[in-house]
RNA sequence: GUGGAUGUAGCUCAGCUGGUUAGAGCGCUAGAUUGUGGCUCUAGAGGUCGCCGGUUCGAUCCCGGUCUUUCACCCCA
Protein backbone atom coordinates (compact mmCIF):
# COMPACT_ATOMS: atom_id res chain seq x y z
CA UNK A 1 0.00 0.00 0.00
CA UNK A 2 1.39 3.50 -1.04
CA UNK A 3 2.70 5.33 1.76
CA UNK A 4 0.11 8.45 2.35
CA UNK A 5 1.08 11.37 4.43
CA UNK A 6 -0.91 11.64 7.78
CA UNK A 7 -3.64 14.71 8.16
CA UNK A 8 -6.69 15.36 9.89
CA UNK A 9 -9.60 17.27 8.35
CA UNK A 10 -9.33 20.98 7.94
CA UNK A 11 -10.32 22.78 10.74
CA UNK A 12 -10.13 19.89 13.31
CA UNK A 13 -6.64 19.54 15.88
CA UNK A 14 -5.28 16.86 17.95
CA UNK A 15 -4.59 17.33 21.30
CA UNK A 16 -1.28 16.43 23.12
CA UNK A 17 -0.74 15.73 26.66
CA UNK A 18 0.29 19.18 27.75
CA UNK A 19 -2.40 20.55 26.28
CA UNK A 20 -5.02 17.95 27.27
CA UNK A 21 -3.62 18.99 30.75
CA UNK A 22 -4.17 22.54 30.50
CA UNK A 23 -7.82 21.59 28.42
CA UNK A 24 -8.77 20.31 31.54
CA UNK A 25 -7.66 22.74 33.99
CA UNK A 26 -10.56 24.53 32.34
CA UNK A 27 -13.07 21.79 32.22
CA UNK A 28 -12.56 20.97 35.84
CA UNK A 29 -13.01 24.77 36.63
CA UNK A 30 -16.01 24.92 34.74
CA UNK A 31 -17.59 21.83 35.93
CA UNK A 32 -16.95 22.57 39.44
CA UNK A 33 -18.98 25.73 39.31
CA UNK A 34 -21.76 24.48 37.81
CA UNK A 35 -21.63 21.37 40.18
CA UNK A 36 -21.74 24.23 42.95
CA UNK A 37 -24.84 25.86 41.02
CA UNK A 38 -26.74 22.82 41.31
CA UNK A 39 -26.67 21.27 37.50
CA UNK A 40 -26.02 17.90 36.77
CA UNK A 41 -24.39 16.78 33.67
CA UNK A 42 -25.59 15.09 30.45
CA UNK A 43 -24.34 13.67 27.62
CA UNK A 44 -26.06 13.34 23.60
CA UNK A 45 -25.12 11.80 20.40
CA UNK A 46 -22.31 13.45 18.45
CA UNK A 47 -24.98 12.88 15.66
CA UNK A 48 -28.76 13.78 16.24
CA UNK A 49 -31.40 13.54 13.25
CA UNK A 50 -30.96 15.80 10.28
CA UNK A 51 -34.53 17.00 11.23
CA UNK A 52 -33.96 17.63 14.35
CA UNK A 53 -31.18 20.47 13.84
CA UNK A 54 -32.70 22.25 10.60
CA UNK A 55 -34.17 25.40 10.84
CA UNK A 56 -33.09 26.20 14.28
CA UNK A 57 -30.24 28.64 13.76
CA UNK A 58 -31.42 30.51 10.63
CA UNK A 59 -30.16 30.26 6.89
CA UNK A 60 -26.72 30.81 7.96
CA UNK A 61 -26.91 28.17 10.31
CA UNK A 62 -28.69 25.25 7.79
CA UNK A 63 -25.49 25.78 5.65
CA UNK A 64 -23.06 25.35 8.94
CA UNK A 65 -24.09 21.72 9.57
CA UNK A 66 -21.50 18.56 8.97
CA UNK A 67 -24.63 16.48 7.31
CA UNK A 68 -23.79 12.57 7.44
CA UNK A 69 -24.45 10.34 4.82
CA UNK A 70 -26.89 7.55 5.01
CA UNK A 71 -25.36 3.80 5.09
CA UNK A 72 -26.04 1.29 2.69
CA UNK A 73 -27.54 2.22 -0.70
CA UNK A 74 -27.68 5.78 -0.12
CA UNK A 75 -29.02 6.35 -3.50
CA UNK A 76 -31.91 4.28 -3.93
CA UNK A 77 -34.98 7.02 -3.60
CA UNK A 78 -32.85 9.79 -5.18
CA UNK A 79 -34.15 10.62 -8.28
CA UNK A 80 -31.80 11.57 -11.33
CA UNK A 81 -33.75 14.45 -12.39
CA UNK A 82 -32.30 16.04 -9.41
CA UNK A 83 -29.06 15.59 -9.80
CA UNK A 84 -29.70 16.99 -13.04
CA UNK A 85 -31.24 20.30 -11.94
CA UNK A 86 -28.83 20.32 -8.67
CA UNK A 87 -31.67 20.64 -6.46
CA UNK A 88 -28.90 20.45 -3.65
CA UNK A 89 -31.34 20.96 -0.58
CA UNK A 90 -33.63 18.15 -2.27
CA UNK A 91 -31.15 15.90 -2.23
CA UNK A 92 -29.18 16.37 0.69
CA UNK A 93 -32.29 15.52 2.85
CA UNK A 94 -32.57 12.49 0.80
CA UNK A 95 -29.21 11.43 1.42
CA UNK A 96 -28.82 12.26 4.86
CA UNK A 97 -30.90 11.80 7.39
CA UNK A 98 -28.23 12.72 9.94
CA UNK A 99 -26.42 15.46 10.90
CA UNK A 100 -23.26 16.53 13.47
CA UNK A 101 -24.69 18.66 16.46
CA UNK A 102 -24.09 22.09 15.89
CA UNK A 103 -24.30 23.75 19.52
CA UNK A 104 -25.52 21.90 22.86
CA UNK A 105 -28.55 23.73 23.54
CA UNK A 106 -30.90 22.40 20.22
CA UNK A 107 -30.18 18.54 21.39
CA UNK A 108 -31.04 19.81 24.73
CA UNK A 109 -34.41 20.98 23.88
CA UNK A 110 -34.54 17.87 22.08
CA UNK A 111 -33.71 15.41 25.16
CA UNK A 112 -36.28 17.58 27.30
CA UNK A 113 -38.94 16.87 25.43
CA UNK A 114 -37.89 13.41 24.46
CA UNK A 115 -37.36 12.54 28.56
CA UNK A 116 -40.13 15.27 29.60
CA UNK A 117 -41.85 12.17 32.05
CA UNK A 118 -38.74 11.48 33.57
CA UNK A 119 -37.61 15.15 34.31
CA UNK A 120 -38.60 17.03 37.20
CA UNK A 121 -38.80 20.43 36.24
CA UNK A 122 -37.04 23.27 36.43
CA UNK A 123 -34.31 20.92 35.31
CA UNK A 124 -30.49 22.14 35.99
CA UNK A 125 -28.37 20.38 33.54
CA UNK A 126 -24.77 20.41 32.10
CA UNK A 127 -23.28 20.01 28.68
CA UNK A 128 -19.29 19.68 27.98
CA UNK A 129 -19.27 18.47 24.15
CA UNK A 130 -17.93 19.39 21.39
CA UNK A 131 -19.97 20.64 18.21
CA UNK A 132 -19.25 20.50 14.38
CA UNK A 133 -19.65 23.58 12.32
CA UNK A 134 -18.51 23.43 8.51
CA UNK A 135 -17.43 26.68 8.72
CA UNK A 136 -14.40 28.23 7.26
CA UNK A 137 -11.40 28.02 9.94
CA UNK A 138 -9.69 30.79 11.16
CA UNK A 139 -8.55 32.68 14.08
CA UNK A 140 -10.24 31.20 17.18
CA UNK A 141 -12.73 29.39 14.92
CA UNK A 142 -12.20 25.50 14.29
CA UNK A 143 -14.85 22.89 12.73
CA UNK A 144 -14.69 20.80 15.38
CA UNK A 145 -14.78 22.61 19.17
CA UNK A 146 -16.32 22.06 22.77
CA UNK A 147 -18.84 23.84 24.21
CA UNK A 148 -19.94 23.80 28.29
CA UNK A 149 -23.38 24.59 28.00
CA UNK A 150 -25.49 24.99 31.36
CA UNK A 151 -29.11 25.25 31.10
CA UNK A 152 -32.22 25.68 33.11
CA UNK A 153 -35.49 24.96 31.52
CA UNK A 154 -39.27 24.84 32.86
CA UNK A 155 -38.72 28.44 35.00
CA UNK A 156 -39.36 32.11 34.00
CA UNK A 157 -37.66 33.23 37.03
CA UNK A 158 -35.61 36.20 36.40
CA UNK A 159 -33.42 34.83 39.41
CA UNK A 160 -31.97 32.40 36.62
CA UNK A 161 -30.59 34.99 34.74
CA UNK A 162 -29.06 36.60 37.88
CA UNK A 163 -27.66 32.60 38.46
CA UNK A 164 -25.99 32.59 35.24
CA UNK A 165 -24.03 35.92 35.47
CA UNK A 166 -22.64 34.85 38.85
CA UNK A 167 -21.68 31.35 37.40
CA UNK A 168 -19.89 33.45 34.80
CA UNK A 169 -17.98 35.52 37.49
CA UNK A 170 -17.02 32.73 39.32
CA UNK A 171 -15.70 30.72 36.25
CA UNK A 172 -13.83 33.71 34.86
CA UNK A 173 -12.41 34.97 38.57
CA UNK A 174 -11.03 30.56 39.03
CA UNK A 175 -9.37 30.49 35.30
CA UNK A 176 -7.97 34.68 36.46
CA UNK A 177 -9.04 36.04 33.19
CA UNK A 178 -10.46 40.08 32.95
CA UNK A 179 -14.23 39.73 30.93
CA UNK A 180 -16.75 42.20 30.39
CA UNK A 181 -20.73 40.40 30.16
CA UNK A 182 -22.61 42.37 27.96
CA UNK A 183 -26.30 42.08 28.64
CA UNK A 184 -29.10 43.05 26.81
CA UNK A 185 -32.60 41.18 25.92
CA UNK A 186 -33.89 40.59 22.73
CA UNK A 187 -37.50 42.51 23.53
CA UNK A 188 -35.25 45.36 23.85
CA UNK A 189 -34.43 44.38 19.98
CA UNK A 190 -37.80 43.59 18.97
CA UNK A 191 -39.09 47.27 20.57
CA UNK A 192 -36.68 48.99 18.47
CA UNK A 193 -37.92 47.46 15.74
CA UNK A 194 -41.58 48.23 16.76
CA UNK A 195 -40.40 51.92 17.03
CA UNK A 196 -39.34 52.33 13.54
CA UNK A 197 -41.90 50.58 11.84
CA UNK A 198 -39.66 47.80 10.58
CA UNK A 199 -40.89 44.74 13.17
CA UNK A 200 -41.02 41.87 10.70
CA UNK A 201 -36.71 43.05 10.48
CA UNK A 202 -35.68 42.24 13.88
CA UNK A 203 -33.08 39.75 12.48
CA UNK A 204 -31.83 42.00 9.93
CA UNK A 205 -31.89 45.06 12.50
CA UNK A 206 -29.77 43.04 14.68
CA UNK A 207 -27.37 41.66 12.79
CA UNK A 208 -26.43 44.97 11.25
CA UNK A 209 -26.31 46.79 14.83
CA UNK A 210 -24.38 44.21 16.38
CA UNK A 211 -21.80 45.34 14.41
CA UNK A 212 -21.92 49.09 15.55
CA UNK A 213 -18.57 49.30 17.91
CA UNK A 214 -16.43 47.52 15.10
CA UNK A 215 -17.51 49.43 11.85
CA UNK A 216 -19.21 52.41 13.21
CA UNK A 217 -22.34 54.18 13.13
CA UNK A 218 -22.27 55.12 9.30
CA UNK A 219 -21.18 51.43 7.92
CA UNK A 220 -24.42 50.89 10.21
CA UNK A 221 -26.26 52.87 8.50
CA UNK A 222 -25.26 51.57 4.64
CA UNK A 223 -25.57 48.35 5.83
CA UNK A 224 -29.33 48.69 6.92
CA UNK A 225 -30.20 50.39 3.80
CA UNK A 226 -29.01 47.35 1.66
CA UNK A 227 -31.36 45.34 3.86
CA UNK A 228 -34.10 47.20 2.80
CA UNK A 229 -34.53 50.23 5.90
CA UNK A 230 -36.04 52.88 5.02
CA UNK A 231 -34.36 56.29 5.75
CA UNK A 232 -36.46 57.28 7.89
CA UNK A 233 -36.82 53.93 10.00
CA UNK A 234 -32.98 54.93 10.34
CA UNK A 235 -33.47 58.40 11.21
CA UNK A 236 -35.80 57.25 14.35
CA UNK A 237 -32.84 54.10 15.30
CA UNK A 238 -29.80 56.24 15.49
CA UNK A 239 -30.80 58.51 18.93
CA UNK A 240 -31.47 54.80 20.26
CA UNK A 241 -28.48 53.66 19.69
CA UNK A 242 -27.02 56.95 20.83
CA UNK A 243 -28.54 56.70 24.32
CA UNK A 244 -25.44 57.13 26.81
CA UNK A 245 -25.11 57.09 30.66
CA UNK A 246 -25.00 54.40 33.13
CA UNK A 247 -27.25 51.06 32.35
CA UNK A 248 -30.06 52.63 34.78
CA UNK A 249 -30.46 55.93 32.50
CA UNK A 250 -30.40 53.92 29.29
CA UNK A 251 -33.41 52.13 30.72
CA UNK A 252 -34.95 54.91 31.50
CA UNK A 253 -34.85 57.09 28.16
CA UNK A 254 -35.63 53.62 26.83
CA UNK A 255 -38.78 53.44 28.61
CA UNK A 256 -39.09 57.01 27.37
CA UNK A 257 -39.08 56.17 23.79
CA UNK A 258 -41.00 53.04 24.34
CA UNK A 259 -43.96 54.17 25.18
CA UNK A 260 -47.03 52.34 24.72
CA UNK A 261 -44.50 49.66 23.22
CA UNK A 262 -45.42 46.60 25.15
CA UNK A 263 -42.93 44.53 23.98
CA UNK A 264 -40.43 46.63 24.24
CA UNK A 265 -41.28 47.97 27.59
CA UNK A 266 -41.27 44.49 28.87
CA UNK A 267 -37.83 44.21 27.76
CA UNK A 268 -36.76 47.00 29.37
CA UNK A 269 -38.27 45.62 33.06
CA UNK A 270 -36.74 42.31 32.42
CA UNK A 271 -33.07 44.07 32.19
CA UNK A 272 -34.08 46.33 35.04
CA UNK A 273 -34.75 43.40 37.71
CA UNK A 274 -31.76 41.53 36.33
CA UNK A 275 -29.97 44.67 37.18
CA UNK A 276 -31.27 45.07 40.54
CA UNK A 277 -30.68 41.34 41.58
CA UNK A 278 -26.85 41.82 40.65
CA UNK A 279 -26.82 44.91 42.63
CA UNK A 280 -28.33 43.43 45.68
CA UNK A 281 -26.34 40.46 45.48
CA UNK A 282 -23.28 42.38 45.03
CA UNK A 283 -21.32 40.90 42.21
CA UNK A 284 -18.44 41.60 41.14
CA UNK A 285 -18.23 40.64 37.78
CA UNK A 286 -17.54 43.59 35.33
CA UNK A 287 -21.14 43.95 33.47
CA UNK A 288 -23.15 46.38 30.73
CA UNK A 289 -26.21 46.91 29.18
CA UNK A 290 -25.39 47.08 25.48
CA UNK A 291 -28.09 48.22 23.09
CA UNK A 292 -25.95 46.98 20.09
CA UNK A 293 -25.70 43.00 21.58
CA UNK A 294 -27.33 41.06 19.15
CA UNK A 295 -25.95 37.61 19.07
CA UNK A 296 -27.34 35.43 15.81
CA UNK A 297 -28.97 32.83 17.36
CA UNK A 298 -32.43 33.22 16.44
CA UNK A 299 -34.37 30.92 18.98
CA UNK A 300 -33.38 33.81 21.99
CA UNK A 301 -36.24 35.44 23.55
CA UNK A 302 -35.38 37.38 26.31
CA UNK A 303 -32.05 38.26 27.80
CA UNK A 304 -28.89 37.74 25.69
CA UNK A 305 -25.58 37.39 27.44
CA UNK A 306 -22.08 37.73 25.74
CA UNK A 307 -18.20 37.45 27.36
CA UNK A 308 -15.48 39.11 25.82
CA UNK A 309 -12.22 39.12 27.90
CA UNK A 310 -9.75 42.19 28.31
CA UNK A 311 -6.44 42.17 27.16
CA UNK A 312 -6.89 39.75 24.28
CA UNK A 313 -7.78 40.19 20.87
CA UNK A 314 -10.37 37.18 20.55
CA UNK A 315 -14.38 36.88 19.44
CA UNK A 316 -16.59 36.33 22.19
CA UNK A 317 -15.42 33.56 25.06
CA UNK A 318 -19.01 32.86 26.31
CA UNK A 319 -22.25 33.98 25.30
CA UNK A 320 -26.33 31.95 25.97
CA UNK A 321 -29.57 33.81 26.54
CA UNK A 322 -33.49 32.75 27.06
CA UNK A 323 -35.31 30.86 24.75
CA UNK A 324 -39.10 30.66 25.55
CA UNK A 325 -40.09 27.98 22.91
CA UNK A 326 -37.47 25.83 21.85
CA UNK A 327 -39.03 22.93 23.27
CA UNK A 328 -41.74 23.81 21.47
CA UNK A 329 -40.98 22.71 17.75
CA UNK A 330 -40.43 19.16 19.52
CA UNK A 331 -43.83 19.18 20.58
CA UNK A 332 -43.63 20.72 24.36
CA UNK A 333 -44.84 23.87 23.95
CA UNK A 334 -45.01 26.91 26.94
CA UNK A 335 -41.48 26.02 28.37
CA UNK A 336 -39.07 28.43 28.96
CA UNK A 337 -35.05 28.00 29.09
CA UNK A 338 -32.12 29.95 29.86
CA UNK A 339 -28.59 29.01 29.39
CA UNK A 340 -24.86 30.00 29.16
CA UNK A 341 -21.90 28.42 26.81
CA UNK A 342 -18.47 28.32 27.59
CA UNK A 343 -16.23 28.04 24.46
CA UNK A 344 -13.75 25.83 25.82
CA UNK A 345 -11.25 26.61 23.05
CA UNK A 346 -11.28 30.26 23.01
CA UNK A 347 -10.60 30.26 26.89
CA UNK A 348 -7.95 27.98 26.09
CA UNK A 349 -6.57 30.60 23.60
CA UNK A 350 -7.05 33.96 26.00
CA UNK A 351 -5.43 31.58 28.83
CA UNK A 352 -2.29 30.64 26.65
CA UNK A 353 -1.85 34.47 25.55
CA UNK A 354 -2.25 35.17 29.38
CA UNK A 355 0.12 32.31 30.41
CA UNK A 356 -2.25 32.06 32.93
CA UNK A 357 -2.45 28.16 33.02
CA UNK A 358 -1.24 26.77 36.22
CA UNK A 359 2.29 24.71 34.73
CA UNK A 360 2.69 23.10 38.16
CA UNK A 361 -0.34 21.30 38.63
CA UNK A 362 -0.44 20.14 35.39
CA UNK A 363 2.21 17.47 35.24
CA UNK A 364 2.26 13.79 35.20
CA UNK A 365 4.44 11.07 37.42
CA UNK A 366 5.78 12.88 40.86
CA UNK A 367 8.54 10.14 40.45
CA UNK A 368 10.45 7.61 37.79
CA UNK A 369 11.71 4.30 39.13
CA UNK A 370 15.30 3.71 37.30
CA UNK A 371 14.96 0.13 35.39
CA UNK A 372 18.20 -1.96 35.94
CA UNK A 373 17.20 -4.92 34.53
CA UNK A 374 14.88 -7.49 35.41
CA UNK A 375 15.53 -8.30 39.15
CA UNK A 376 16.22 -4.89 39.88
CA UNK A 377 12.79 -3.54 38.44
CA UNK A 378 10.67 -6.10 39.76
CA UNK A 379 12.03 -4.93 42.84
CA UNK A 380 10.85 -1.75 41.71
CA UNK A 381 7.14 -2.44 40.57
CA UNK A 382 7.00 -3.49 44.18
CA UNK A 383 8.03 -0.39 45.34
CA UNK A 384 6.12 1.54 43.22
CA UNK A 385 2.86 -0.55 43.88
CA UNK A 386 2.85 0.85 47.67
CA UNK A 387 3.98 4.70 46.18
CA UNK A 388 0.34 4.65 44.25
CA UNK A 389 -1.33 3.03 46.79
CA UNK A 390 -0.66 6.21 48.64
CA UNK A 391 -2.05 8.15 46.01
CA UNK A 392 1.03 9.32 44.14
CA UNK A 393 1.26 9.57 40.49
CA UNK A 394 4.74 6.82 39.90
CA UNK A 395 6.58 4.75 37.36
CA UNK A 396 9.10 2.79 36.35
CA UNK A 397 11.26 3.15 32.44
CA UNK A 398 9.99 0.23 30.91
CA UNK A 399 13.22 -0.48 29.73
CA UNK A 400 17.02 -1.49 31.05
CA UNK A 401 18.00 1.81 29.28
CA UNK A 402 21.45 3.62 29.72
CA UNK A 403 20.85 5.37 33.24
CA UNK A 404 21.51 8.55 31.44
CA UNK A 405 18.89 7.79 29.29
CA UNK A 406 16.50 7.25 31.58
CA UNK A 407 17.45 10.66 33.70
CA UNK A 408 17.04 12.40 30.20
CA UNK A 409 13.47 11.19 30.43
CA UNK A 410 12.75 12.09 33.67
CA UNK A 411 14.08 15.47 33.21
CA UNK A 412 12.12 15.96 29.89
CA UNK A 413 9.17 14.81 31.20
CA UNK A 414 10.11 17.56 34.63
CA UNK A 415 9.38 14.57 36.73
CA UNK A 416 10.62 15.94 39.76
CA UNK A 417 12.02 12.65 41.62
CA UNK A 418 14.10 9.91 40.41
CA UNK A 419 14.17 6.71 42.28
CA UNK A 420 17.04 4.77 41.70
CA UNK A 421 17.26 0.88 42.91
CA UNK A 422 20.26 -1.13 42.42
CA UNK A 423 22.02 -4.16 43.76
CA UNK A 424 22.96 -2.23 46.56
CA UNK A 425 20.09 -0.81 47.36
CA UNK A 426 18.14 -3.98 47.04
CA UNK A 427 20.57 -5.51 49.59
CA UNK A 428 20.02 -2.77 51.78
CA UNK A 429 16.48 -2.58 50.82
CA UNK A 430 16.93 1.16 50.60
CA UNK A 431 16.08 3.54 47.68
CA UNK A 432 18.32 6.17 46.46
CA UNK A 433 16.11 9.02 45.80
CA UNK A 434 17.29 12.15 43.12
CA UNK A 435 15.50 15.80 42.84
CA UNK A 436 15.65 16.55 40.10
CA UNK A 437 15.35 20.22 40.71
CA UNK A 438 18.27 21.10 43.51
CA UNK A 439 19.83 17.80 41.55
CA UNK A 440 20.85 15.91 45.50
CA UNK A 441 19.88 12.36 46.08
CA UNK A 442 20.63 10.27 49.20
CA UNK A 443 19.60 6.83 50.32
CA UNK A 444 16.09 6.61 51.96
CA UNK A 445 13.65 3.95 53.40
CA UNK A 446 10.81 2.96 51.31
CA UNK A 447 8.45 5.03 54.34
CA UNK A 448 10.74 7.95 53.98
CA UNK A 449 10.42 8.07 50.38
CA UNK A 450 6.70 7.73 50.97
CA UNK A 451 6.74 10.82 53.20
CA UNK A 452 9.09 12.59 50.83
CA UNK A 453 6.35 12.55 48.07
CA UNK A 454 3.59 13.27 50.27
CA UNK A 455 5.14 16.64 51.21
C1' G B 1 -19.87 31.11 0.40
C1' U B 2 -16.29 35.74 -1.25
C1' G B 3 -11.33 37.88 -1.43
C1' G B 4 -5.83 37.83 -0.05
C1' A B 5 -1.47 35.32 1.69
C1' U B 6 1.13 30.59 2.63
C1' G B 7 3.61 25.52 2.00
C1' U B 8 11.68 23.89 1.75
C1' A B 9 14.54 18.56 7.58
C1' G B 10 10.56 16.66 13.55
C1' C B 11 10.16 22.52 14.63
C1' U B 12 11.37 27.85 13.18
C1' C B 13 13.14 29.60 8.79
C1' A B 14 17.38 30.92 4.68
C1' G B 15 17.97 29.73 -0.52
C1' C B 16 21.11 35.06 -5.61
C1' U B 17 14.97 38.07 -10.68
C1' G B 18 15.54 29.09 -13.60
C1' G B 19 21.74 25.71 -13.41
C1' U B 20 24.99 20.57 -11.53
C1' U B 21 26.18 18.43 -4.09
C1' A B 22 19.30 22.51 -1.21
C1' G B 23 21.57 25.17 3.92
C1' A B 24 21.28 27.26 9.30
C1' G B 25 19.50 27.23 14.34
C1' C B 26 16.78 24.28 17.60
C1' G B 27 15.38 19.20 18.34
C1' C B 28 16.81 13.92 17.63
C1' U B 29 20.67 9.69 17.87
C1' A B 30 25.59 8.26 19.41
C1' G B 31 30.16 9.39 21.90
C1' A B 32 33.41 12.39 25.40
C1' U B 33 31.11 10.46 30.96
C1' U B 34 30.27 1.45 30.92
C1' G B 35 25.13 3.86 38.16
C1' U B 36 23.27 9.94 37.11
C1' G B 37 19.49 14.62 33.54
C1' G B 38 20.13 20.08 32.56
C1' C B 39 25.65 23.08 30.60
C1' U B 40 29.78 22.15 27.06
C1' C B 41 32.38 19.69 22.98
C1' U B 42 32.55 16.00 18.81
C1' A B 43 30.22 13.02 15.20
C1' G B 44 25.81 11.27 12.76
C1' A B 45 20.93 10.42 10.89
C1' G B 46 17.12 13.07 8.72
C1' G B 47 14.37 16.37 2.33
C1' U B 48 10.54 12.94 -4.39
C1' C B 49 11.45 21.77 -1.82
C1' G B 50 2.71 20.18 -0.36
C1' C B 51 0.54 17.34 -4.69
C1' C B 52 -0.67 17.01 -10.14
C1' G B 53 0.24 19.04 -14.76
C1' G B 54 2.57 22.81 -18.14
C1' U B 55 6.71 26.07 -20.12
C1' U B 56 12.15 25.00 -20.62
C1' C B 57 18.11 21.70 -22.62
C1' G B 58 17.20 22.13 -17.30
C1' A B 59 12.11 24.11 -12.27
C1' U B 60 12.46 24.63 -4.96
C1' C B 61 12.26 29.25 -8.17
C1' C B 62 8.00 30.79 -13.85
C1' C B 63 2.58 29.40 -15.29
C1' G B 64 -2.22 26.57 -14.39
C1' G B 65 -4.91 23.48 -11.25
C1' U B 66 -5.54 21.16 -6.50
C1' C B 67 -4.98 20.44 -1.27
C1' U B 68 -3.14 22.47 3.53
C1' U B 69 -2.45 26.35 6.82
C1' U B 70 -3.55 31.35 7.71
C1' C B 71 -5.87 36.52 7.46
C1' A B 72 -10.17 39.48 6.30
C1' C B 73 -15.47 39.42 4.95
C1' C B 74 -20.18 36.70 5.76
C1' C B 75 -21.47 34.40 10.13
C1' C B 76 -20.10 32.74 14.89
C1' A B 77 -17.89 30.05 20.34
Amino acid sequence: MAVQKPSIPKGTRDFSPEEMARRNYIFDTIKSVFYRFGYRQIETPAMENLSSLLGKYGEEGDKLLFKVLNSGDFLSGTASQDFQEGNLNKLSMQLCEKGLRYDLTVPFARYVVQNQGNIVFPFKRFQIQPVWRADRPQKGRYREFYQCDADVVGSDSLLNEAELVQIVEQVFSALGVAVTLKINNRKILSGMAELIGEASKVTDLTVAIDKLDKIGIEKVKEELMERGFTRDAILRLEPVLALSGTDYEKLGKLEVLFAGNETGLKGVAEVRTLLDYLEALGVKLSYVLDLTLARGLNYYTGAIFEVKAHDVEIGSISGGGRYDNLTGVFGQPGLSGVGISFGADRIYDVLNQLQGFPEDRLQGSRILFVNFGEKEALCAMKMIRRVREAGISAEMYPDPAKLKKQMGYADSRKIPYVAVIGEEEMEKQMITLKDMTTGTQSMVSPEELIQTLTL
